[in-house]
RNA sequence: GGCCCCAUCGUCUAGGCCGGUCCAGGACACCGGGUUUUCAACCCGGCGACAGGGGUUCAAAUCCCCUUGGGGCUACCA
């Protein structure tokens, strides 16, 4: 029975590093019949947003991650909210500093920067120099007057620290190296570290999954436990995962991407790129020439002004991409863990019946997109009609399709026809051309040039022979389409694609659609016979001659 | 710089704890072919890895050491 948790700062959105920890935590907790908990960090007042903890519960609900205890469903331990519960540290710090097991510092943070600075200096990392004696109350009160900064610093011990790992066996710490961590901040918050601790123990924690990066702070942690008379949970350690460019996956990656897309476009309007990320002019010459990096909404906006894509990072993206959390969740399962099954497309269900926690393997693993794509793939595949549809118009919606007003039924025929696609993106693509008004289909001009006006022309006047078998049809189905196309094709002695190319590209401008029997079908004869002419009349004069 | 983690095909990985059954298996990608109304999908085939060097052993992908390479942390962020 593991009690787990996943604890994130509400500093945005969900990113793919915190959806696979949580999704671990979930699997942990399931397959020993536990409990997954959600507990929100935002003891950090500078950064988070009163929305952001919103958004990453929407993100981890649209994923099937669902906690048993936390915010907006309650629990034995509430409030999961760290910026409600400063009463509760307090009284721990308070614990610490009456032993003597933690003591106030007054430096500022320019003072403890020289400090850094001169231990780098010697080559040494930093560690603060504790005092002889601490501080008592009224110095506390000078200071305060004084308008110093008040901070509690906790006393590392001076021993041997070994973490007990899952994943990563036992590692060893020496406590001496270990600079006295600051467990309260001066605005009064809890640190990070010590909050964690804290809630840990009161939430009942079992279990802590998190990533590598958390490592180094473990030795700290247990030590807080120690002094505190907690109880120290088991710890797995998993490995990180990193993108092409090596490093963890972080939304910096999308940034990087924008930055060097706007260095290599020329004769760009900066003002106007500026003034569509919500930024101003300034603000976007630090992005591009210095390490200044604007928040994810503003670089979410630019990279639509210059119509680019960039790599998924945060959940959301991942939506408006066209995957499917199923996917994601296998995808994202199988990166540093491996299920103890000949299989590798799995339910988030069967990740829980097979969980193995000794399946984690210690390697940072490259989150290949091609792979999720596949994965995709084969996810729609194994989605209902119904579950896809729903899928499909929350997807719709999401990205503005014009598709989106469209009923059920219709796209319903559009999924059936789109079988063997990677993404909801692309079916959408693939279908747009049904839910555009015919005056605002546009032609691709290669296309047009292929299958329409090379040899004199051959593809219009194809159309034109078209237009007239398709009036003539007795009743219009698929059926009948497909056999019509065929005969004439039989008929003119060539292939089925001299006859479908040109037939597609009238009635969606290029040659990439769903397939042209149902494309025709679902368009409805009034509609491509409209098209066909439409078309007919915008080349006809354009007919390239041959040259012999 | 200091501390810590890691190392099997291009990528995700199986195998490693309990050395021989592994001249290393699967998936994705890639390449070739087939199918075909486009793009996909689908079918068949192919390429492709134990980072390097030392040990230990009758025997090492598996155990030990070193080197190299990658990653993480090094905040009054989490």
């Amino acid at each position: 029975m593991a009690v787990t948790r996943f604890a994130p700062s509400p500093t945005g959105y969900l990113h793919i590093g915190g959806a696979r920890t949580a999704l671990f935590d979930l699997l942990w907790a399931k397959k020993t019949g536990g409990k997954f908990v959600l507990r929100i960090e935002d003891t950090d007042q500078s950064r988070n947003s009163p929305t952001a903890a919103k958004q990453v519960m929407d993100d981890l609900k649209w994923l099937g991650i669902q906690w048993d205890q936390g915010p907006q469903v309650g629990g034995p331990a509430e409030p999961y909210f760290q910026s409600q519960r400063l009463d509760i540290y307090n009284k721990y710090i308070k614990q610490l500093l009456d032993s003597g097991k933690a003591y106030y510092c007054f430096e500022s943070a320019d003072e403890l920067e020289q400090m850094r600075k001169q231990a780098a200096a010697k080559k040494q990392n930093f560690i603060y120099q504790r005092p002889k004696t601490f501080p008592n109350a009224s110095d506390v009160e000078k200071a305060k007057v004084q308008g110093r900064d008040v901070v509690v610093r906790f006393c590392m011990p001076e021993e041997e620290i070994v973490v007990d790992d899952v994943i990563r066996g036992q590692v060893k710490f020496k406590g001496s190296e270990i600079s006295d961590l600051i467990i309260l901040k001066n605005d009064g918050f809890p640190t990070y570290h010590f909050a964690c601790v804290v809630d840990d123990e009161l939430m009942g924690i079992t279990h802590v999954i998190r990533g590598q990066e958390h490592l180094m702070n473990t030795p700290g942690h247990i030590a807080l436990q120690k002094a505190l008379g907690f109880k120290t949970p088991v710890y797995a350690h998993m490995s990180l995962t990193v993108s092409e460019g090596g490093g963890k996956m972080s939304k910096r990656d999308r940034a990087k991407v924008l930055k060097e897309a706007i260095k290599k476009s020329q004769g760009l309007d900066m003002e106007a790129l500026a003034s569509a990320g919500g930024i101003n002019i300034t603000e976007l010459e630090e992005f591009i020439s210095g390490d200044a990096m604007p928040d994810t909404p503003a670089v979410d906006a630019m990279a639509e002004y210059l119509h680019m894509d960039l790599p998924e990072i945060n959940i959301v993206d991942f939506f408006k991409s066209g995957y499917l959390p199923q996917a994601l969740v296998n995808f994202i399962a199988l990166l540093g863990y491996s299920a103890p099954v000949d299989k590798e497309v799995l339910t988030l269900q069967e990740l829980i019946d097979t969980f193995d926690s000794s399946r984690f393997n210690k390697t940072n693993s490259l989150f290949d997109r091609k792979k999720l794509l596949s994965f995709n793939m084969e996810h729609i595949k194994l989605l209902s009609a119904d579950e896809l549809l729903s899928r499909y118009k929350d997807f719709l919606k999401v990205v503005n399709s014009p598709a989106a007003k469209a009923d059920d039924a219709l796209l319903k025929r559009v999924l059936k026809a789109s079988e063997g696609a990677r993404t909801l993106a692309e079916i959408d693509h693939k279908s747009r051309f049904l839910f555009t008004e015919d005056d605002k289909i546009e032609y691709n001009q290669k296309d047009v040039d292929k299958v329409l006006l090379n040899n004199n022309g051959q593809g219009l006047t194809m159309l034109a022979e078209l237009k007239e078998h398709l009036r003539n049809l007795p009743t219009l189905n698929d059926k009948t389409i497909e056999d019509m196309l065929r005969g004439l094709a039989e008929q003119k002695q060539v292939g089925l694609g001299k006859v479908a190319q040109p037939l597609r590209l009238a009635i969606c401008g290029t040659t990439i659609s769903l397939p042209i029997f149902e494309s025709i079908d679902m368009l409805g004869l009034e509609a491509t016979v409209r098209r066909i002419e439409r078309t007919i009349k915008k080349f006809a004069d354009k007919i390239v001659k041959e040259i012999k």
